[in-house]
Parts: structure tokens; C-alpha cells; sequence
DNA sequence: GATGAATGAGACTTCATTCAT
DNA sequence: CATGAATGAAGTCTCATTCAT
């Protein structure tokens, strides 16, 4: 059930997924839902969305960890991304996007769920890019940029049902960032 | 009543603009919403986007125009979009990046327009990116990943109501971009 | 729609009715109920106990009006009231008895205006004994027990469907009055 | 159970108790409701308003037996009901009055055991009255009264989250039977 | 025997849309 | 032409009741 959310949250937003979707893509009855989540709807997406960004954010972290650099790491994700839409026929992409745009000028809880899970994916990056040698601001900066790159990458893909601005934005990306720490990696951007 | 649908639709997305708050805020009465956009719902939205689109399509030409480079071009667009969402409360960002992810999984026709503007916004730093002296296939690519942290910079800013993300995410592009075309002018990424 | 509402309310109470029924009494249709009444369900009982509570009020003024002293108002309104429950199934009885208690542990706002009935019926009476002759603190205190006589002869009414006990209670009501006010004009209770 | 029952109907009635709210209150569980009470919520609704109308009528009947005469019964039962109103923060006041009213046009046996109550309380009054000195039918009538007395004295009180209304009325009735019994032992009303 | 979980009818409310004036 | 009113489907949530363990 939590699962079905998650998907649908991904797939169709906050707005657009019923609860009676939920429940019906979770094969459950309609009155089970408040006994499992007795807030309600918001309880339910922000387990969703915590479940979501949970195995996100670890896949993340293990592409970069099999990555040799900052900038390959970007790439693979990038084209590993890509396969999901895919897979799920252009339907899940970031796992909080369409949810976050959508609550972003309420005062709904969830919002903190999606700012957790940016901030996380945020310091995979920071890390990383240290790691590459990176100064703590290059670091920092570099990672926001790599972060907006995907988000906005995956938001051009869903919206043309094409993978490739995705695949282009990431790889743009990569090779600069690549070219930037390799031919100056004393100096600071 | 589109510029009013255009406001509404760029803060809260499509699901949660209702065409009684449409006719509230451009203080128009119930019943005249449909002599005027027989079409429903969709029609509005439609040409609500239309209307920001176009305005925003605007703003990105001529910012383009005064720039030197197109890496001085994307810094400015940041701090010109930041200024944005501190003016509205974080409520104006992209004109369509909500709707455009909350309808990317069904045959809505607004999706067409969100994907127009999309090229075509994309088109604008193809151009300056050509007129910096990169080979087609580079700008092709390059641009994408501009409105990729554009976009991505923007969706982080409004999550966060901050406006650094986006500040960081443009001014990490620039400085890449510039590094990248003053370098290695004759190379391709 | 209102006069609807103030009958179920008073058969049936504030809980057991519902919106739909009020909507089916009244033949109106389902959604129409938001447009006249957009504060929902409370804004319906409302207009329908301040409707059903004024007609109340009138109605005991006039009988007091029309009655020679206290006493005899007493017996005609436990007799009129009889026949509104035999002409009503022994539906109706006072207009806002079930919901007072219903809600008397709440802070809805409705209470409000049941409190402000019994108020200005309390005046009736207080009123009528004044002009009776007796004294002001006699007649606050005596109108009090009238007021409870009438509901309390309803509410056995109404749960033995009977009329029995209301016209009993208030003809021996009236009996101790008359008896009191005309052996003993110038003492005090 | 049946006492959290009891307290919950006298506070809230009938529809506003949910089976939930009476095992939250009693710690028990939730499914163990229908092993102990297999006709559900009526037969639960039963045995709590025989419970606490058993322990309401044994009261009472204390209360004339304490009393010399039945004006004094009734002057202390309305300062006991007062105390429990106020002990209780003005929950619990009649055990049955709002339950009645809710199904008084149902054909719910409940309403049985809500007939038989006032019948047995008034069978305590009838006999009291008889106790000193009255005619059977001027008994039976001011008995009816004394029970519409209270019962109208605690629903003003409730409302107006106020004992003042049910003292006064209890304290004028017992002035009145007072006085009529003294002065006139011979006449009937 | 007792319990957590499931069930589905029905409550209030919102919404895009249409109608009569 | 414009408007207040009407419409009914659908959404979130509650409830008394039943089931599997």
C-alpha cells in the first residue's frame, strides 16, 4: 500500500492520487486505509514518500560508490534513470518532484520529507566531489548544480516521453565537470 | 482570468487550480468562465500558458541578448529568477513545470504546450551557444542541461524557500560553461 | 430547504441528520447545498433553528398574549403543543431540545443560538409573570420552572408517544400557579 | 465497558458514541465488543442504560426516603444533579434524556428501556405524593410535572453550561407543592 | 476466547460543468 | 451576453460490523 503510493505520488502527484487509487492498486478495502494510517492521506504520502526517497537516496549512493569519479557517477546515473522511465513508461522519475512543486507554497508536513531527501542526495554529491579533490564550496555548488541537472533533466524527459534530454543533460554535465576538475584541480570556479 | 489562471497555475499546479478560484481572483462571476473558454478547464489552463510561456520565453531572449556569453546569460537568468520567487513568496517559478509534471503521464493536450515552450526555450541557448563558437551537436546538448539547471535550481529554490540553490546550481553552470569555451575552444565535449 | 432542516432536526436531532436527507426533504439536489449554505453543515442547522426557534418564540408570545394570566398561557401552549404531536407523528416538539443536548458538550457555535432561545422564551414568561404581580425574583425563578415543565413534558411525550404527560405536567403546573398567585398575592415564594 | 458505555450516552447520546470511543474508554479491545455484546451496539447501548438508570433510580428513591416531604425531595435532588453537573463538567445529567430524544421516532427497543425508566421514577414521585396526603390522580399529575421539572431543569443547565436553571426550577416546584399541600391538604387541583 | 486487521456503506464536502433567467 | 443557481460525480474520512489467526 505504501508501495502503491509511492507510485502513484511519483507518477501522478499529490493532487491526483486518490485514495481509492492507492487502494485499489494495492489490491486492499477501501475503509483499511485509516486503520493502517489514521491521518489520513498526508500520513500516507509522507510513509510513501520516505519509503520512496529511502531506496532512492541508497542508489544514489551506490552509483557513486562504484563510480571513479564525481563526473562518471553523474552519467551513469543519468542513463540508469533513464532505463526506468523506460521501464515504467515515462511514469516514475524523482520519486518527490511532482509532489514538491505541488505542496511548495502550503505549510503541509510533507514538504519536509522532500526537503530531507534534497538535502541528503545533496551531501551523496558534496562527498563525493571532495573526494575528487574538490574545495568545500566547489563541492557544495557543484553538487546543487548536479542535483538540478537531474531533477530538471527528468522533468524534460517526462514531459517530451523522451529520454533524451535526460541522458544529454547528465553527459553535458559530466564532461564539464570532468574537464573542470581534471585540467584545473588547484583553482576554485 | 488568464492572467489570473497563469498566476495560479505556476504556484499551485493544475490539480489544485480551481476555475472558482480562477474567477475569484480575476473577479469575474461563475457562469462567464464558459462563454468565454467553452472548452473547459483545459482550455484555460491553455491558454493561460500560452500567455506565461510567451512572457517567459521573452524574458529568457533578452536576457540572452544582453549578455556577453551564454554563461554570463544563465547567471543573470538565475538572479533574475530568484528575484521572482522573492517578490511572489516563492510562488512564481517555472510557468509550467508543475502542471507539465502532473499531467507528463496523460494525453492532456496542455502537454503540448508545456513541451513547445520547452523547445523552445531550449532553442534560445541552442542560438547563443552557436554564437559562442560551439560545434551544433555541443550547444544541442549544453542547452539542455541549461534548462536543466534552470529548472532543477528552481524546483530546489521553491522546495526550500530558499533562493540559493537555484543561485548556486546557475552560477556552477556559468562558471563550467565559460571554463569549458574559453579552454579548449576548438575541442568538443 | 431551511424549513426542512428544522424538521429533521427536530425529530431526529443534529447526528442523525443528514445533509442528504435535508437535501431529499427539500427536493434539491446533492451539490446545491454548498452553494446556499457554504459553511456546510452547521450553517444549515443554524438558519434552520434560528427559522424553527422564531416561530416558537411567536407562537408562546401569542398564547401568552391571548391568555388572561400565566397559568392559563401554561395550559394552552402544553394543549397546542399536544396537537402539533399528534399532527406530526410526535415528531416535533421543541425546535432545538435533541440538538442542545446533543451538543452541550461541544463548542459548536449552534449552541449558541439554543441558549438564546431559551433566553428570550424565559422573558416571555418572566414577562407575563410580572404582570401578574408577583416579584421580579418570583417570576425569574417561576418562569424557570415553566420553561422545564414544557420541555420536560415534550421530551416524556415524545419517548412514551403520548401525549398524556405534557398536557399532566402542564395543567398541574398551571394549577400550583394559579393556586399560588391568587391565595397569596403578596407574599414571596 | 457497559460503564464507559453509560457515561459516554449520557454525555453524548446515542449517534455521537461510537463502539470505538466505548472500548478506547473501557482499555478494551477492539474486537472483543461483539463476543461480549453479540447484538452490537444496541444491546450494548441497553445494558449501560439499564445499568445507569438502575443506580439514577436508586438515588432518587434515597433521596425521598431522606426527605420529609416531597418539596424537600425535589429541592435536594436538584442540588445533587447540580453537583454531579458540576462535578462532572456538566456531562452527566440525565442518564437517558438525550438518547430518548435522538430515537423517539424510531422504532429502536432502547426507547423501551428509556419508557420504563421515567415510568419507575415517576412511580417514586407518585408514591411520595401519596405519602403526604394527596389524591391518587393529583399524585399522578404532579408527579408527571416533578419529572418534567427536573428533566426540562437539567437540559436548561446543559445548554447554558449553568446549574443556576435547574436549581431555581427544582426550588420553585418544591415551593409550590409546598405550598399547595400545606394550605389546601382537603382540595384537589 | 480474544485480538488486530479488514470491510463496505455512508457521511460531509468540493469541483467542473450546465441551466434558466 | 452575463449571472446566480443547480447538478451529480468523486474525494476524503468514519463507522458498525465481521474475519482470520
Amino acid at each position: 500500500m505504501i508501495r502503491a503510493g509511492a507510485e502513484l505520488l511519483a507518477s501522478n502527484g499529490y493532487a491526483a492520487t486518490g485514495m481509492l487509487d492507492v487502494v485499489a492498486a494495492a489490491k486492499a478495502s477501501r475503509g483499511s486505509i485509516y486503520f493502517h494510517f489514521p491521518d489520513g492521506k498526508d500520513q500516507l504520502v509522507s510513509e510513501s514518500l520516505t519509503l520512496s526517497t529511502g531506496r532512492a537516496l541508497a542508489r544514489a549512493a551506490a552509483v557513486v560508490e562504484a563510480s571513479s569519479s564525481t563526473g562518471e557517477a553523474i552519467e551513469r546515473t543519468g542513463e540508469y534513470l533513464a532505463e526506468v522511465l523506460n521501464a515504467t513508461d515515462f511514469r516514475m522519475g524523482c520519486p518527490v518532484a511532482t509532489v514538491a512543486l505541488e505542496i511548495a507554497n502550503t505549510d503541509n508536513p510533507v514538504l519536509d520529507t522532500c526537503r530531507t531527501f534534497f538535502d541528503q542526495w545533496h551531501s551523496i554529491y558534496v562527498n563525493s566531489l571532495l573526494r575528487d579533490g574538490l574545495a568545500a564550496d566547489d563541492a557544495k555548488n557543484l553538487a546543487t548544480m548536479i542535483l538540478s541537472v537531474i531533477e530538471g533533466g527528468l522533468m524534460l524527459a517526462r514531459t517530451s516521453s523522451d529520454t533524451t534530454p535526460l541522458i544529454d543533460a547528465c553527459r553535458s554535465a559530466s564532461g564539464l565537470i570532468d574537464h573542470f576538475t581534471n585540467s584545473s584541480p588547484q583553482e576554485s570556479s
